[in-house]
RNA sequence: GGCCCUGUAGCUCAGCUGGAUAGAGCGAGAGUCUUCUAAACUCUAGGUCCUGCGUUCGAGUCGCAGCAGGGUCACCA
């Protein structure tokens, strides 16, 4: 009875196969489904594909392996045959089996890696410091962190790595109209978190930049002539160049200033519950990648144009050629991820490398892959681009020129208030102490953030309505979080429990969906895990929750008066609150004991 | 213009490798708390699955064409 039902069905449905019409087909492409709610049975054959083969009315040859089936597995309890489909009724008894022996599991449907599983590293995060995190940050901040979750549940020994871009242009920006307009102001003098206020000069330098631009056009200059050449963007340029000549003043200011942010940073990671296994910082890997490009120009995979500049063909692969140095030999975007793969590759000694980045960049990695493929690294095929859609609002995207960003830190404030108001409202947790409250009041807002996001797709662009968001009723992670809290509530009160008796209990249909959904916690997280795909957890997990509900509302359990039925249901309302709880945490979500 | 992605109920989304009468939530309407947490449950209304052609016993799902929306085609990252 160890053995998954359904890998026995698809056994037993092969060997009929070949033994009724000698038809050879492997179990594994046997496709079985869910039998539809209005049918009876639990999982359902089409048999249309072998009709041809059988040489026998569908009708016929659904009766006859089904009977073979039935014949083989004590499991099946029965079948019945509409037209060319065939209804497989399963045994309580396997049910119950399955829920003392395997649903019960604290750890059921969660794969443990082997402890020589190759690592796999997944890169998300990836902020600039030059100014705060806003909603489309947070959506790669859980998109990362849960598709590490799901891997990690899935068996795949995983490591998490932000890649701060912590130089260039747009942070000089910000120092440069820290230093003009700051007067000196920091985190600490003005109460500022550190991103914020960093933000405030970036916001400041683009404010005069542009009316410098303005005044020179008006004074009859190109508009192109008139960016390069505003006297604020030339003086961002020479300071860029003092940072890369290491010029000591410029380096102490960047410094300071991408302390302050990454102070603000690490708060918000914090409220968020993210975190990395190891952060690297593009001023430590820029240079990375030029011995990269000599290797490739010895391997003869690119070339040198006249100018010096170096690039590599890509025309054969029905792209465009691609720069990897500039002429005076400083690498670009590209030089540099190909020197983080290959450090990352080493640093890990990783099989699989997953960038969690927009869908703005599918080109970049298609180009990436190519390139590292082309260079030699058998690794590069595992390069995998988890390309996720951007966050769109109700009213369009995100602007930060007309103001419509979404901060992050001002995102999850409201979120909590929300949660709090509407947790007074029920007035359930007036018994807890104020850090519990407080506390609760965190998870349940950010439940509702996270399931909000990571519900949908991630492939697909999403809208971002504020107002549905902190919607706590219907697909919502508080309602499942208030499921987990009302079966805690029920297991608590219940005690101890005894023995399970799996042979003399009938389950009543409420009963068999359930554990239905139970079973199929394994292969969900196996195929989530396969496409990505934390929206797949995010929708078993309500459908769990949701089919949880439905028996709740109407099977008395501490009421029970059958003992052994009292035992069943608790048994089932234990492995429920577990499933819910391992499902949420792929999620990055915590269930609360009581709400 | 080339390439890529998306198009399912009023709104937001599911629909896995093609399979029975296309599903949820929100919103609208109607019920269910002296009983294990009603942040819940039950029922009703709501659909040319963008359009057309094709492949197939069978298409929301696959192919082609078109329409609409988005992205991208930097010596930016």
């Amino acid at each position: 009875m160890a053995l998954n039902i359904t890998d026995s069905l698809t056994g037993a449905i092969a060997r009929a196969l070949k033994d009724l019409y000698g038809v050879e087909q492997s179990p594994a492409s046997i496709a079985l489904q869910d039998t539809r709610r209005d049918f009876r049975g639990d999982y359902t054959l089409v048999v249309f594909p072998y009709v041809k083969q059988a040489r026998k009315s569908p009708e016929a040859v659904a009766a006859e392996i089904g009977e073979a089936v039935k014949a083989a597995l004590p499991e099946v309890a029965g079948y019945n045959v509409i037209k060319g489909f065939l209804n497989f009724e399963i045994a309580d008894s396997y049910w119950l089996h399955f829920l003392a022996e395997r649903a019960g599991q604290s750890d059921y449907g969660l794969v443990h890696p082997t402890a020589d599983a190759a690592p796999v590293v997944v890169e998300y995060s990836s902020p600039n410091t030059n100014k705060p995190l806003h909603l489309g940050h947070i959506r790669n901040n859980l998109l990362g962190w849960s598709v590490s979750q799901l891997l990690a549940a899935a068996g795949a020994n995983v490591k998490k790595v932000n890649l701060v871009n912590d130089r260039g242009i747009h942070i000089c920006k910000s120092m440069l109209a820290w230093l003009r307009y700051g007067n000196g102001e920091t985190p600490e003098s003005t109460g500022m978190k550190g991103d914020h206020l960093v933000g405030k000069y970036y916001v400041e330098f683009d404010k005069h930049y542009k009316e410098e631009v303005k005044q020179l056009m008006e004074s009859g200059v190109e508009e192109e002539q008139a960016k390069r050449e505003a006297p604020l963007m030339v003086e961002a340029q020479q300071m860029l160049k003092r940072w890369e000549e290491g010029d000591k003043e410029v380096r102490a200011l960047w410094e300071k200033m991408n302390g302050w942010v990454y102070a603000g940073f690490d708060e918000t990671y914090d409220r968020l519950g993210v975190g990395f296994d190891k952060v690297y910082y593009e001023s430590q890997t820029y240079l990375l990648g030029k011995e990269l490009v000599q290797k490739g120009l010895d391997m003869g995979v690119l070339f040198r144009k006249e100018d010096g500049s170096v690039w590599c063909d890509l025309t054969g692969d029905g792209l465009d050629q691609k720069l990897l140095l500039r002429k005076d030999g400083t690498s670009v975007y590209m030089t540099q991820d190909l020197g983080t793969a290959l450090l990352r590759h080493k640093d890990f000694g990783a099989e699989r490398l997953i960038y969690v980045v927009g869908n703005e960049q599918d080109y970049h990695f298609k180009v990436l892959k190519l390139i590292l493929g082309k260079l030699g690294f058998p690794w590069a095929d595992k390069v995998y681009h988890l390309s996720y859609g951007m966050v769109e609002l109700p009213n369009g995207k995100m602007k930060s020129r007309e103001g419509t960003v979404v901060d992050a830190d001002d995102l999850i404030d409201e979120m909590e208030r929300t949660a709090e108001e509407m947790s007074r409202e029920h007035g359930k947790n007036d018994e807890l102490s104020p850090e519990e409250q407080k506390h609760l009041y965190h998870i349940l807002a950010l439940g509702a953030l996270k399931y909000f996001i990571l519900k949908v797709d991630p492939t697909k662009n999403m809208l971002f309505n504020p107002a549905e968001s902190i919607d706590f009723n219907g697909n919502t992670g508080p309602f499942i979080q208030y499921t987990h809290a009302r079966i805690r509530s029920i297991v608590r009160k219940a005690g101890s429990a005894s023995a399970l008796d799996t042979e003399h209990v009938a389950l009543n249909e409420k009963e068999r969906g359930v554990l239905k959904v139970l079973h199929s916690l394994p292969e969900t997280i196996a195929s989530a895990a396969n496409a990505y795909s934390p929206a797949m957890v995010a929708n078993y997990a309500y459908e769990l929750a949701k089919a949880f509900n439905s028996f709740y509302q109407d099977t008395p359990i501490l009421r029970e008066e059958n003992q052994q039925l009292k035992t069943m249901r608790i048994s089932l309302c234990a492995a429920v609150a577990s499933a819910l709880k391992n499902t949420m945490n792929i999620l990055g979500i915590e269930v609360p004991e009581r709400m």
